[in-house]
DNA sequence: CGAAATTTAATTGCGCGCAATTAATATGGG
DNA sequence: CCCATATTAATTGCGCGCAATTAAATTTCG
């Protein structure tokens, strides 16, 4: 039988799972705004620098232009950031926050408050949680250990 | 400025990259097998225990119907799993292993090593992570704190 | 300079995830 | 018994996430 404990598969799962308790966590806060949890954080990272790239955007949040035009389509719809083609290079996709954009920092201030509070844990905790799991992204990014490589 | 360090925040974001980076590890596993992630949660659940109704299945996975008819469909297009309606109670639909899918096992039971190779983690820090992040989904689940709720 | 290679976004196609609705079956109270 | 209510899946619609492809602009190099 293959009745290990599969821990490591217990992990993925509490990882996916959480993550989506995440997202239904965020909705309701969200939803004032008017955006979901991967738009909130592209917001994020524009009221961080505004006036960065699509590849800029995708590189700092780990997504894709498949993932990021029809996004910020729908950001530039509800009017929240503009999209122009750089001047210096016409490949460039350039988004720049609008006022309302801008201004939507100041409603969702205390989000991460809220945030923080739901998941009941200790400052500490969270940053101790961050790090591993943003550690262990990383080394997943990696080719990893050569079990399944054929010893090539 | 709202410029407080949102720790919290990116804590969120820390576990919604991670899921992301494992969804990327466990493609190139899967791809053999013919499954996709949640899939193969699917067969973990019914391996563990052969002939469960969708609504237990969604309960142990956290996912509803609407998430969970098409990927069982799809799953029964390739065969490894089959769906009928209960006899004692026909508004449930009952979901059995075929031969190939318990079959299957065999094939995904490296996999869990694989993974836990690839995170590079100690086995007690894996299981230490997956304790924490089931405990603040299941917090996550709960009414939560009372600041955004006008001190009701 | 000019063709080939590279970079950057957009597009296409597919599979989730979930809210909201619908349809069918089962249950419980009058 | 019969109707109101519950429960269970299925359906619909939308927004990711990503692989693969395409298109356009830029860079590189002969």
């Amino acid at each position: 039988m293959t009745n290990a404990p599969k821990l490591s598969d217990q992990l993925c799962f509490a990882a996916y799972s959480f993550t989506h308790a995440l997202n239904r966590a965020y909705r309701p806060l969200l939803e004032p705004l008017g955006l979901t949890y991967p738009q909130y954080l592209v917001m994020l990272v524009l009221w961080e620098a505004d006036g960065q790239t699509v590849k800029e955007i995708g590189e700092r949040l780990k997504l894709d232009s498949g993932t990021l035009t029809p996004l910020l389509k729908r950001l530039e719809t509800i009017g929240y950031v503009s999209r122009r083609r750089g001047k210096a290079d016409e490949r460039q996709v350039i988004v720049h926050l609008t006022d309302d954009g801008r201004a939507l920092s100041d409603k969702a201030a205390g989000i991460p408050i809220e945030l923080g509070c739901a998941m009941g844990a200790e400052l500490a905790e969270i940053a101790d949680l961050r790090e591993r799991l943003l550690a262990m992204r990383d080394r997943l990014g990696e080719t990893g250990c050569a079990v399944g490589e054929a010893e090539g």
